[in-house]
DNA sequence: TGCGTGCATTGACCCAGATCAACGGAGGGC
DNA sequence: GCCCTCCGTTGATCTGGGTCAATGCACGCA
């Protein structure tokens, strides 16, 4: 069966494929999926849409890191959202964005036209299950997000930060958390700031205090290099049970 | 038609008839839910299911108030969920349940097995479709509960916390929101803390602050009235743009 | 009527992290 | 080469909210 399914067969990183939403489409379905999708980039920096847009589109990131923000009018700005790839990007069934989104690296998003995609969902039920087990993973994840900024200690936010990369990032042979302990951070001090809830000079010191006890060393503003990720996990306050965490 | 439906028809504050779920149900379909849930009590202080539990069923809340609760060994703890008549608890799909979930007054659930449940999504779209909206939206106030913890200043969570259960409360007429400014805290100190990440002496300060200053008054340790919500809603520093948030 | 227990309030003090300010180093344009 | 800008680090100081401790108050129980 030699349908034109090339594009969305080398968009490896989408969800609708990565995340195995369309492990389980057929051919036609994924042919149904092509025919609505198209992709976009946007430049390191740029704002890809703004609290309040109409979107017509949802969407995946193919490749690079994007933010979701929530800011109030005098500046404090939180962090709601890092769209690492293969994270999806607004909601069916709602028309106006809720949050800030900006590229912080180079991105590709994979897009959907919204309308005939909240229709392809209603049509095969396996998507529409996969959209809900998204969702709900990351509720889980805002969740713990949540335990982070209201109970843990700059350091431990950091710790955690780190820890949460490292088991988010996947290296180019395909293994998550390998034996090479080296974290690429994705985003600025200041973006770190966003997240956890603290300042950029917090932030800073931390990474000093962290690199002075021998927890991390740095090489460069976004690497770290992690000799024992036991240690660093313990300095995170999380006491999960080491079951898969995404 | 005369089909047995009384017991579902009843069932007015459960999500499945209250937040529309099963507004389109036709009657074979009220009849296929009828036959795999069941109510079940908790009273005030119980632990409903705790982390790590097996989790056979899913359920929603139709009466009282039960918190989902995240903790470290160490004691601190932190609220994710503030789980209200309408409210949802567990996730289609995971059989293992991530959080601690306690009554905090007597507590009614109307309970579904969840592998049926599960079956049930599949064979009717638009159930899995209002699941998938219920989620994105508990994800939204995920989010702008994480702004809160992050970047607010403790007047600003007691404020945002008071306008919070204002909104969602659902007076016996069935209006929400009316000029009756009387705000029912269904919570303990303790719990409102571990919801905004402060301690029970702060929440204690800050009430007693706000009251200083006119813009609340107390009637015992539940009770909370308001002159004028649009004084409260300033302090709670939040620039949403009046829109329904619920 | 008094006592115990569990929440909430208040006070005194302290400290983690914010704020304000100076400095350093890596590009990048000319 | 020089300068400029952006980002991160470091230092000095301040403060919001935490910590520790005492007190108040409502309710149940004997």
């Amino acid at each position: 069966m030699n349908k034109p399914l090339t594009a969305i067969e080398n968009c490896s990183s989408c969800p609708i494929r990565h995340r195995a939403v369309c492990a389980r489409c057929d051919d036609d379905e994924l042919v149904e999926l092509n025919a609505i999708k198209f992709y976009k980039s946007y430049s390191a920096g740029q704002t890809i849409a703004m609290r309040g847009d109409a979107l017509d589109v949802v969407a995946s990131v193919v490749m690079g890191t994007a933010t979701l923000e929530r800011a109030i009018e005098d500046g404090r700005t939180q962090l709601v959202g890092l769209l690492l790839p293969s994270d999806f990007i607004g909601r069916p069934g709602r028309s106006t964005l809720q949050y800030d989104v900006t590229a912080v690296t180079d991105v590709t998003l994979c897009c959907f036209y919204r309308k005939p995609f909240e229709d392809l969902l209603v049509r095969i039920p396996h998507v529409q299950e996969r959209m809900l087990e998204m969702a709900l993973d990351e509720l889980d994840a805002a969740r713990d997000w949540m335990l982070l900024l209201g109970r843990k200690t700059a350091r431990e936010k950091i710790a955690s930060f780190l820890m949460l990369i490292a088991k988010r990032t996947v290296h180019p042979d395909g293994r998550v958390l390998g034996d090479t302990s080296r974290i690429e951070l994705p985003i600025s001090r200041e973006a770190m700031a966003n997240f956890l809830g603290l300042t950029i000079e917090t932030v800073s010191r931390q990474f000093t205090g962290l690199r002075k006890d021998g927890v991390i060393e740095l090489d460069g503003n976004r690497s770290v290099i992690v000799p024992d990720l036991e240690t660093l996990l313990l300095e995170s306050g999380d006491d999960s049970d080491g079951g898969p965490l995404v």
